[in-house]
DNA sequence: CTGAAAGCGCTTACAG
DNA sequence: CTGAAAGCGCTTACAG
């Protein structure tokens, strides 16, 4: 005899009462309560998984699926282990247990998905990186199942996500940028099919529109999050008839290229050329001048997505303020010395 | 009715041959199997993973237990997802799904492992960061669960770890350093507690001892996973009677503020200071003049503990080599231009 | 406050 | 090759 029944024997009550004091019910006498919880600690005993799961129908836990890249490993974690950390933290009050599901590139993500939400293996699931097209949601939608995403998407509708204000951070990248006297302003795009990219092309769009300059495609530079692929963007930048006076990043860490190769050609970040970075990452924390960029707290993501994955998980829901959520986080401004008045050499 | 009772009506046979089918089972009818695969298909049918592990006895997961600390999440990260992208490819191929358990450092990490174990959540653990001294391992080995750590410890005994081979890059870096002709040889070491800081240390005052060179132990600098406490090294290494004139790096990143230090004092990089990295890190591949470093395939390393890992699982042990695994992964030097010959000035 | 019993949705000897 | 049935280890109305 093991588990719930050895207890059960060993203490001389039925099952059923060491299963309600270990979950709680109020209606166990308090010493019996005291007792059953002494030994289930002197045994080391907890109630198996799997059996309750089936016996409740839930799982008590939350899935995160994030997607492994050879090319980014070095890169995305950067940015969900706060994520993680922040959700964790928030789903744990509420007894619920966060499981990471990675993923690899290499295989389907929608079949990936499906096997881990058909077979109930959790209670609710968040997704990161969501595409512009995303048949995961659509999959998540039909299933039911409590989901929340990290990213937009044309995919599905009225389900909760969260998002970076990424139209914000443009806007008062531009006005800043504008203000300063720049005219001609690039911008560094992520070469990845995640939303993500998208949004942020079309809100620098936007915003030169809105202050009535030309949008010219070709100052719309795709890079990858490192380094090396800022050397190339200064020259596409600078060797044209119009020049770009500044530039907008998406990975700051393109910076570092910028300034080796604008060191290169004699010229300086800030005086020669305008930079603002988007997400302000340690990694660049050391270079001279400091960059301009936008701050944001990553736990505080990680919450966020959690409460609004508590908002739809039945068993949690009256924990937090009901409904579905749409949320883009604003960044704030770190004012740097990478920009500044166009140069007038 | 739901589940495989649904599906075993819709078929007209009995929830035992769906069971046979869709497990596999050699004992089903060619034709019958067919159709079953075909209705699961097109119903979305999963077998309930809480209702399978119960009858079976075994999830098919796996746990990688992973501490999330506010100050390292940008750090100890870009480790973790090279290594989980291994482990994933590996377990995934053997019918294995690999959970990312992230525990807060806030929390108590015995306890957060206790739960998962004692519930029966996983067939096999996997512990990172292990410590000098680890209550976790000694839980892992009582309650007899499979197990695997990422690190050494002086707790537990007869169990697989893999972990990196400190000890002979400490080898390499010495020797080399010593045949340039340098006697006074620093070192960072982790201010973490977890076990590879000592070890790490030791393998330093083994292999000075090896070279008859006396060991300072003020020649040993704690240092975080950031660029910044490079500066305060440098300080620390030449404002003295007999100032050092090579240094191993346990954070290859603290090679940049060492960098930005010497340039400051009008110092050079393998001229007037020999610098070694441990782990050659994207994030200094920018440096110049180039860190000498070491090279190591996360991937294979997050395949090797899976493997190590596959061995203890009763169900999948027969498709690896068997045993208990005890293996410090190597490491090979990537000569740059950040050492060489004692400076005569 | 407590126990006997049904039920959660699977798998798997056992019998045919 | 297939089905009836027991069993996995819990939880939870139901009755007392």
């Amino acid at each position: 005899m093991r588990g719930i029944a050895r207890l059960a024997r060993e203490l001389g009550v039925s099952t059923a009462t060491v299963s309600r004091a270990l979950n709680g019910n109020p209606n166990v006498n308090a010493e019996t309560r005291q007792k059953v919880l002494e030994t289930a600690q002197r045994l080391g005993y907890a109630a198996n998984q799997a059996a309750r799961s089936l016996a409740q129908g839930v799982t008590h836990c939350v899935g995160l699926m994030i997607e492994l890249d050879q090319e980014s490993t070095a890169s995305t974690d950067y940015f969900f282990m706060g994520v993680v950390e922040g959700m964790q933290a928030v789903l744990a009050a509420h007894g619920l247990d966060l499981l990471v599901l990675p993923c690899a590139k290499s295989q389907d993500n929608f079949t990936f998905l499906q096997r881990f939400v058909s077979r109930g293996a959790v209670d609710g699931m968040i997704l990161a990186e969501t595409r512009r097209i995303d048949p995961r949601i659509d999959l998540l939608q039909e299933s039911g199942i409590p989901f929340v995403t990290l990213g937009r998407s044309d995919s599905g509708s009225g389900y909760s996500w969260i998002d970076l204000d990424f139209e914000g951070v443009m806007a008062t990248a531009v006005d800043r940028l504008v203000k300063q006297g720049h005219r001609r302003i690039a911008v560094t795009v992520p070469s990845s099919d995640a939303n993500y990219g998208a949004i942020f092309a079309q809100a620098y769009r936007d915003n030169l529109v809105r202050h009535g300059l030309e949008v010219d495609e070709t100052l719309m530079f795709p890079t990858r999050r490192r380094e090396d692929d800022g050397d190339s963007v200064v020259d596409g930048l600078l060797d044209r008839p119009a020049p770009a006076t500044a530039i907008i990043l998406f990975y700051e860490v393109t910076a570092i290229g910028i300034y080796r190769r604008l060191a290169e050609r004699g010229l300086k970040p800030g005086r020669d050329l305008s930079v603002i970075g988007f997400r302000g990452e340690d990694s660049v924390r050391f270079l001279t001048p400091q960059v301009t960029c936008f701050h944001l707290s990553l736990q505080d993501l990680g919450m966020a997505a959690a409460r609004a994955m508590l908002a739809q998980i039945p068993m949690t829901a009256s924990d937090v303020s009901p409904g579905v959520v749409q949320c883009r986080v604003p960044l704030s401004l770190v004012p740097g010395e990478s920009d500044g008045p166009v140069s007038r050499r």
